[in-house]
DNA sequence: TCTGGGGTCCTAGGACCC
DNA sequence: TCTGGGGTCCTAGGACCC
């Protein structure tokens, strides 16, 4: 803990649900709901007039259909979101060199390594102002809650006080009294499993947290997190913040519509998987020597395989070939309905070919048997013309302009012309046997990750 | 037809080594 | 002569975060 309050933390207002709406000007101050849109997805994030309806994070999309059925439901561009996280890091490195993201919408800033001349409240306070504004400049609009404190604990804590778009400084010396009414589940780590056992041990408040002993919290919730709590029960947390962290693991997972139970498809399914984590790994650099293949049964039991190479390798078909026979020591009659991909153990660089007889030798052993190719069940969207159109892509017709698909489903398409620049269009629907349809293209083929 | 996807960290047991 | 420790690596599962 420190004497002033630099650390400071900021987070995004329902981000992706407010990127939607910035570049959708027809949904601005409408119920929006970005996740998963086909019958296993759940919600990501909605906005707050969404969430105004109890649509919540992790709902599944079903019960937020229900809770909200004239919301629009989109499934998400991630490229748009990347880019705009990048605007805001970029602000935020601007003011110090210390920044820590936590994820595309959160990052500590260390305000002690900033230009600013001193750390007195009012300083940094003015500075936190002037950040969010900046964040609103550069992104078009967005909002962000920021929290200003002696550490990331509190910073943390202080920055979810006042959403949306809110601010809340933390004076030095007045932690404890800010936490202790508080409900343990707000400091992150505590989640349902680890409520529940305080509960059991009669802790419901970070007050209470404070009143047992380090010996019973171990034993209530283990070594690690018991030790832990213990400290951030007295706001104790001298963490630093940290930028660049690496990269500890590269994964893909799919979820199917419906229960796959034909082997042949999940082969081909985990194979495509292991090509693209080997794509992901290269465009950064990275190989890895351990493969895990994840599997979600029909009862949502979940299963883990791995196993681990001598070296480190980016190679799909190795990829591919350790994750397929992995996948051949499971049972998997009842039907699966998730398959994924990992790769860990990683490092950044790359095997010499100090074995490659080794490795020769047994791609001569396993020559790639290619699993026939045969379509995947749709997880989103409709397709047509060999493209998955989901809700809330962007679209651009050859004559007419830009727009974003609206909805598709059951041979038909609708599209809305309209972007961030120009006022909400016309709404127009085509069958996908519509010769009109072919003058319909996704704006760009998918950027490769970069870095 | 409840329950995503991409991550991080922790725990616990067994193998193996000194 | 019954029964050492510690350390590291690997595997599987689970809690948690956004």
């Amino acid at each position: 803990m420190r004497a002033h309050a630099s650390v400071l933390h900021l987070d995004l207002d329902a981000f992706f649900a407010a990127v939607e709406q910035r570049d959708k000007p027809s949904l601005r101050g409408k119920p929006v709901v970005v996740g998963g849109v086909g019958g296993r997805g759940v919600v990501s994030t909605a906005s707050y007039e969404a969430r105004a309806f109890g649509v919540r994070s992790a709902m599944s999309t079903r019960e937020a259909r229900a809770r909200c059925p004239h919301a629009a439901y989109l499934s998400g561009r991630f490229e748009a979101y990347r880019a705009t996280s990048a605007q805001v890091m970029a602000v935020l490195r601007a003011c110090s060199p210390l920044v820590e993201p936590l994820s595309l919408d959160e990052a500590f800033v260390d305000l002690a390594q900033s230009d600013l001349p001193d750390l007195e409240l009012a300083t940094v306070t003015a500075r936190a102002e002037e950040l969010r504004a900046r964040v609103r400049e550069v992104t078009g609009g967005l909002t962000a809650s920021v929290g200003l404190a002696s550490s990331k604990f509190l910073a943390k804590i202080a920055s979810d006080l006042r959403k949306p778009d809110g601010l809340v400084v933390v004076e030095p010396g007045t932690e404890l009294d800010l936490l202790r009414p508080l409900h343990v589940s707000v400091i992150p780590g505590v989640g349902p499993a680890t409520v529940q056992r305080l509960r059991q041990a009669g802790v419901h408040t970070v007050a209470e947290l404070e009143r047992i002993s380090q010996d019973e919290l171990v034993r209530v919730v283990g070594k690690a997190l018991g030790q832990g709590l213990y400290h951030l029960a007295r706001a104790e947390d001298d963490r630093p913040v940290v930028p660049d962290r690496e990269t500890k693991s590269v994964s893909v997972e799919g979820t199917y519509e419906h229960d796959l139970t034909d082997r042949g498809q999940m082969s081909a399914i985990v194979t495509r998987q292991a090509g693209e984590v080997a794509k992901r790994l290269r465009s950064n650099g990275l190989s890895g020597r351990t493969v895990t293949l994840k599997v979600r049964l029909y009862d949502f039991t979940t299963l883990s395989r791995s196993s681990t190479l001598p070296a480190p390798t980016d190679e799909p078909a190795t990829i591919a070939r350790l994750a397929r026979t992995l996948l051949e020591d499971l049972d998997t009659s009842g039907g699966v309905r998730l398959l994924g991909v990992g790769v860990s153990g990683l490092a950044d660089w790359i095997q010499e070919d100090l074995f490659a007889s080794l490795a020769d030798d047994d791609a001569d052993e396993a020559p790639e048997a290619e699993t026939p190719t045969q379509p995947e069940p749709d997880q989103a969207g409709a397709t047509w013309t060999g493209t998955t159109w989901s809700p809330g892509q962007d679209v651009i017709h050859t004559e007419h302009g830009r727009g974003w698909v609206w909805g598709a489903g059951k041979g038909v398409v609708t599209v809305r012309f309209e972007t961030a620049e120009t006022p909400p269009g016309p709404v127009r629907s085509f069958r996908a046997d519509d010769p009109e349809l072919s003058r319909w293209r996704p704006p760009e083929p998918e950027q490769p990750d970069e870095q």
